[in-house]
RNA sequence: GCGCCGUUAGCUCAACUGGAUAGAGCGUUUGCCUACGAAGCAAAAGGUUACAGGUUCAAGUCCUGUACGGCGCACCA
């Protein structure tokens, strides 16, 4: 959190002087220039303060050493340089190093309740690669919030009625008439998939009468396992059909306040004229059954009512149509649509050897994403899909992804870990132990203070992901993590004969070890001791 | 036809609110195991950020247009 301090420190200092000093940016500089920071504040605040850049950077950088946190202040151009003091890393590592497990928790963010609605696939099929990208994203979104002190619910959305439920039922039904070597027609449209061949000998074997019920108790028992599998534990599982008797006083309320009309036989949701979405949808067909849409209402109505501060969706980019259209129902029910936060993530394009595979559930023609943890693991899959931004697609090669095992970041993460692990078991061979006093400042290496310094930054990467609504940030984190542990590994020897610099050292290490865990811990990749 | 997302190194991707010389991993090339794990380290090569305009002190980032790719545009879910 190291940033965020400071930019807090920058600006109250400032603040003394000027008036309107704007937000502004704190990074890390080009290579070439040796400081730990640079920021654009001059550049940024010359406007609102009518005076030009340079002549303002001069003026800020003069107030700048007036604060104890920062040092070797430089101005090139509208642009401030400076390093950190040591004792400001030192005080602030210490800090973290002595914080507990929550130390990323904002107090303020403990009366927030957030709800991440994630995966809610069709109870149709296995779950395959898509929905992995899906659970790993909602997953780690919620690891994410918890870790910033937030109160999370997991929620899987079950969509146990409608046509495609129905298509299940006359495919399983059709292939139980086969097994009996009844006669029948095959419906169109079918899923064609070997587990309807499954389900169909189940419900023969035990006799059983309700065929929708089955296969969809069967299909969901499937999908908790294969998420469970994935190492993604979901708190709730929230059936459509319970929402019936919801959605006929939704259509109530939605027709006393004017918000729908009949036309052509079926109710429409009269919204056009209002807001975000193009056109009016229909919320009851002419058959009398409802929509998809109308039982989502009622389902996002139920959401809103549980009085969460932020309903999070994570959808597949093939919804982004259906974005407006939610938002404008939520903002017609009185709600603030502005809490309803939807994530959409690009699809995975599946390829095996560099070969696409298609995909689709209906066919039965695709990668499960029991094969994928199978074949890749648990650990290599959820870092692969995390490492891109959601908007960006990910290519997910089977084929690369198993043959390149130990070549993926994951692995250079996780060994990053496990070294560490190792040195402390060799310590305790040589009956070195972690003291509790320790001794930051003779840690005045280069690649002892570079790792200090990205560890002190850990909090800042949390933020952004929060920010983002992504945990990408935190691959990328690791990722350079893991290299400056190396670096230092190489370069400084943990265990040496100077008893309190082996101290200081054990602890950077420890406290390495801890951050790089937790980040694992937000990604649900496991963070072994030993490989 | 309209809309959303994308196009960055040979490949897969980062790049915060527009900031300085656009960064990682893989692959390629060259060094490094008689001290805590070589699943490692160090170094090199590799770029007109798809293209054309525009906005400004400053554009991969914002605007307009074009091309290419993915996805939407249901009384399906």
């Amino acid at each position: 959190m190291i940033k965020t301090r400071l930019k807090e420190i920058i600006t109250s200092v400032l603040n003394l002087k000027y008036k309107d000093i704007p937000d502004f940016l704190l990074n890390t500089p080009p290579g070439s220039i040796k400081c730990d920071f640079a920021t654009n504040l001059p550049l940024a605040a010359s406007k609102n303060l009518k005076v030009p850049a340079q002549k303002l950077a001069k003026e800020f950088a003069e107030e700048l050493k007036k604060i104890p946190q920062i040092r070797d202040i430089t101005v090139v151009g509208g642009f401030i340089n400076f390093c950190v003091s040591d004792e400001f890393l030192y005080e602030t590592i210490s800090g973290i190093y002595c914080a507990g497990e929550k130390i990323y928790e904002n107090p303020s963010n403990k009366v927030k309740r957030i709800l991440i609605e994630f995966v809610s696939s069709n109870p149709t099929g296995p779950l395959h690669i898509g929905h992995a990208r899906c659970a790993a994203i909602g997953d780690s979104l919620s690891h994410l919030h918890t870790a910033l002190g937030f109160s999370v619910e997991k929620e899987y959305y079950v969509n146990d009625s409608g046509n495609q439920v129905e298509i299940l039922k006359n495919s399983v039904e059709a292939r139980i008439n086969e097994l009996k070597n009844i006669p029948s027609q095959f419906p169109e449209n079918e899923y064609k998939g070997a587990y309807i061949y499954d389900i169909a000998r189940e419900i023969i074997k035990r006799g059983e009468t309700d065929i929708k019920k089955f296969a969809v108790d069967y299909i969901m028992d499937g999908t908790v396992r294969d998420l469970d599998s994935f190492r993604v534990v979901v708190d709730r599982y929230f059936y459509e059909s319970s929402l019936k008797e919801n959605t006929d006083k939704l259509l109530e309320e939605f027709a006393a306040n004017a918000k729908s009309y009949e036309s052509d036989g079926a109710l429409w949701f009269g919204n056009k004229n209002q807001s975000e979405d193009e056109k009016d949808r229909v919320l009851r067909k002419r058959t009398g059954e409802y929509t998809y849409f109308a039982t989502d209402i009622a389902y996002h109505k139920d959401k809103f009512a549980r009085g969460y501060d932020e309903l999070l969706n994570v959808w597949g980019a093939d919804h982004h149509g259906y974005v407006g259209r939610i938002k404008a129902a939520a903002r017609a029910l009185g709600y603030d649509a502005e809490k309803l936060k939807i994530i959409l993530y690009q699809l995975v394009s599946l390829k095996r050897g560099g070969k696409k595979v298609a995909m689709s559930t209906r066919s039965g023609e695709f990668v499960t994403l029991k094969e994928v943890v199978d074949e890749v693991g648990a650990d290599a899959a959820r870092f692969f899909l995390l490492m891109r931004a959601p908007d960006s697609p990910v290519e997910f090669d089977l084929e690369v992804a198993k043959k390149q095992t130990s070549e993926n970041p994951v692995y250079y993460v996780q060994y990053a870990h496990a070294r560490i692990s190792s040195v402390f078991a060799e310590a305790k061979k040589r009956g070195v132990e972690l003291k509790e006093e320790i001794n930051w400042a003779i840690l005045t290496e280069f690649a002892e203070k570079d790792l200090l310094k990205l560890i002190a930054s850990f909090g800042d990467v949390l933020l952004l992901c929060r920010k983002d609504l992504s945990t990408h940030h935190i691959t990328v984190f690791l990722i350079e993590a893991a290299k400056k542990m190396h670096n230092f590994y190489e370069k400084c020897r943990v265990i040496n004969d100077d008893a309190s610099m082996s101290n200081s050292r054990l602890a950077l290490i420890k406290i390495a070890q801890k951050t790089i865990k937790l980040g694992l811990d937000i990604l649900g990749v496991s963070a072994p001791e030993r490989m």
